[in-house]
DNA sequence: CTTATATTTCGATACGTATCGAAATAGTGC
DNA sequence: GCACTATTTCGATACGTATCGAAATATAAG
């Protein structure tokens, strides 16, 4: 995980519609949400999701998987931890912050 | 906390120079760092660098504190506390998401 | 009040993104 | 092959963003 890539999973995740795609498909559980049952919640043109969908794939938060017709749509967790990781590691979160610039990374 | 400001967040650190501004506050620990400062690491106009700060500081991430001429910029992690506790909760990072879907902050 | 320095705002340009409807494609089943 | 459904791609538009240099502003010092 660098910044590159971490930047590209936060951009994909910070627009309102693509989060909310997020979240919908993390409520979905295990199940996952073919991309028609997606398009009937959020209540977006097909198109619209579909290429909101491309990039959650793209970035690798998203898998999809073919079911006859239909394609079902599930959060990937693994991306996510990743990506919590490099934000609560390389930026940490917590307070004890003092203890980090080791050389390692820097820029 | 809630979609639309965890998206605005992640969104402000899903550009690259943003994200590299925010990792390069974090390394500077507590003392934080001057404009200038951050402009001379980052190697960006002033004016690009105004810019994106302003992001940062409007979603919480940063914060700045004027002494003298100079504008100190630092990493605000209570903001990012919160953000991942957003993703992690919202939008649980771990496979342990079947006992979610609670009618709390749904939609 | 003038000078000097640090930062922001302004104006402009180039590029990317979000969105939609319509058309095209892909996969199934007859 | 044909019809049917699910999804994607295409074309177009509107809007936002990233970037820069130059000018303006703010704070301090003399």
């Amino acid at each position: 995980m660098n910044l590159e890539q971490a930047a590209r999973q936060l951009e994909s995740l910070g627009n309102p519609t693509r989060l909310q795609i997020y979240r919908t498909l993390v409520r979905a559980g295990h199940a996952g949400l073919p991309v028609g049952g997606l398009q009937e919640r959020i209540g977006i043109a097909a198109s619209t999701l579909s290429h909101h969908l491309k990039r959650l794939v793209e970035t690798g938060l998203v898998t999809q998987e073919r079911q006859a017709t239909t394609l079902i749509c599930r959060a990937h967790y693994p991306a996510m931890d990743a990506l919590i990781g490099y934000l609560a590691d390389e930026c940490c979160a917590d307070a004890a912050c003092a203890a980090l610039a080791e050389p390692s990374a820097a820029s």
